[in-house]
RNA sequence: GGCGACGUCGCCAAGUGGUAAGGCAAGGGUCUGCAAAACCCUUAUUCAUGGGUUCGAAUCCCAUCGUCGCCUCCA
């Protein structure tokens, strides 16, 4: 039984799927104007993470993730740029997907944009007209109306009179009600349009995810996600939306990762505090970012810097170090060796189980693999064979694939390999010699080459770092 | 000002009523010609602070202090 923390209830629940076996998750995807960055990098990776289980568990995801490519922040980009908008969301669209696939992130099921869903959006607005949920506006808008909707600010946890005493937000006459938001934006000269019952113009941020939404899985849906930071008021006019249209209740559940920390405050892109995606992966394996997650709680911050990225990486190295072959032949092994390894093969699946299923605790999951970890090194110091030690790599490698972990070894850029070898070929027998600093000396050299060198009592490995 | 989340070892962090997982760092040891890696041992009588409820609280309640997020574009 999996349970996971509903934003809208505040409470962990059972999931309970609409259709048997079949999860609907929505997660909306990025506005595509600049270069993804971190933070994405984290909301992306904890959904996958997620769906990864989900199917892990025997659920068919379907996976939803949008692109939004008509919006203000594109208009104006390209226009500074001297470009057509649609050049640019083009450009970035491929680049977020690119950076999806370095990060190892499985391709959502469908990915829809805005400027291939404007008759569903267009019909999608009619249809709140009709139902008395909407209204155009004299200068081509069209408006919600928040006080038709008598739940509205039900997943905020918050009342409207509350919100017109923040007093932060630009009333316009247009507006019967501060807080109205744009379904249908008036086309003002030089932007993209689309011809519209109210006129030339362009849809509104919220009202492309209902669409797309309704168009993609249907009037219901089980997931929703998104960073906290879209809870409101993006996610809530969503909500306000959908139900209004077809008066069924929306998401089962709506899931929000935290916010990655960066030097104590949000990254964010009005900030100017951005470290990009592609920026992070010339320094570190995508792997590091994923360890990073992992090791926290989705739905706190994320606290991201030098330090914490360097625990992660460390964590992954020790990870790997159990995936490493059996030292021992089969003439010297014991049956004791590895007496304890089918005990605590069960011991560990069950774990990550219970702690996965636990509202994605992905931090106690990783305690039962570290765990796991040291039973593997500890048979292979006890003498273990390879055939002995086999089922539990296996589960190894099966469990940190449901965390979406590549766990590759690193590989050297050229046919460097038989060099290398060569060279160990050589020590070997400098050592035999006791020619300790010729011997060391190529040890030394090897490492500040990126490739360290380890000796054991079956002879000399190495491998890149 | 309103709403919400959170404060657990030097750092990251799990644990939400039954007596503190795990990772990183640090110290000691085994192994080694020396290292490295791996393994073993050690490191929070204590969970921001002060009250309260309870046989029992890091876990529930109240207050205080502090941090962060949302209320405007944001994953």
């Amino acid at each position: 039984m999996i349970r996971l923390y509903n934003t809208l209830t505040r409470k962990k629940e059972e999931l309970q799927t609409i259709d048997p076996g079949v999860v609907k998750m929505y997660v909306c995807g990025p506005t595509v104007y600049n270069d993804a960055h971190v933070g994405h990098a984290m909301s992306s990776l904890v959904f996958d993470i997620i769906r990864r289980y989900l199917q892990y568990r025997g659920y068919d995801v379907q996976h939803v993730m949008n692109y939004t490519d008509v919006d203000d922040k594109i208009i104006r980009r390209a226009n500074e740029m001297g470009i057509d908008p649609f050049a640019l969301s083009r450009k970035y669209i491929q680049d977020f997907d690119q950076n999806l696939d370095d990060l190892n992130i499985l391709p959502a099921t469908a990915k829809p944009q805005v400027s291939k869903t404007m008759p569903q959006i267009i019909s999608f607005v009619e249809g709140l007209i009709q139902r008395g949920y909407a209204y155009p506006a004299p200068n081509g808008d069209v408006y919600f109306r928040v006080t038709k909707d008598e739940d509205y600010g039900k997943l905020s946890a918050r009342k409207l009179d509350d919100m017109q005493a923040g007093a932060r937000i630009e009333v316009e006459e247009q507006k019967e009600h501060p807080m109205d938001f744009a379904l249908w934006k008036a086309a003002k000269p030089g932007e993209p349009f689309w011809d519209s019952p109210w006129g030339q113009g362009r849809p509104g941020w919220h009202i492309e995810c209902s669409a797309m939404n309704l168009h993609e899985l249907g009037e219901q849906i089980d997931i929703h996600g998104g960073g906290n930071d879209l809870i409101f008021p993006h996610h809530e006019n969503e909500i306000a939306q959908t139900e209004s249209y077809t008066g069924k209740p929306f998401a089962r559940y709506w899931m929000h990762n935290g916010m990655l920390q960066l030097g104590g405050e949000k990254m964010s892109k009005s900030l100017g505090n951005i470290v990009s995606i592609k920026e992070f992966l010339e320094k570190r394996d995508s792997d590091v970012m994923r360890m990073l997650v992992l090791n926290g709680s989705y739905r706190a911050p994320l606290i991201f810097n030098e330090e914490t990225l360097d625990a992660a990486e460390k964590g992954l190295e020790r990870i790997k170090s159990a995936l490493r072959p059996a030292t021992a032949t089969g003439a010297d092994s014991t049956a004791e060796a590895a007496a304890s390894l089918p005990a605590t093969i069960q011991t560990v699946q069950t774990a990550f189980t219970e702690a996965m299923d636990d509202d994605f605790n992905s931090a106690g999951a990783l305690g039962a693999i570290f765990d796991f970890v040291r039973a593997i090194n500890s048979a292979r110091d006890a003498g273990a064979t390879q055939a002995q030690m086999q089922p539990a790599q296996d589960l190894l490698r099966t469990l940190t694939g449901v965390f979406g972990l590549r766990l590759a070894a690193k590989s050297g850029t050229g046919d460097a390999d038989k060099f290398i070898d060569l060279l160990l070929e050589v020590r070997a027998e400098v050592r035999k010699q006791k020619l300790w600093a010729l011997s060391d000396l190529i040890r030394d050299r090897l490492k500040e080459n990126g490739v360290s060198v380890e000796d054991g009592k079956q002879g000399s490995a190495w491998r890149y770092l």
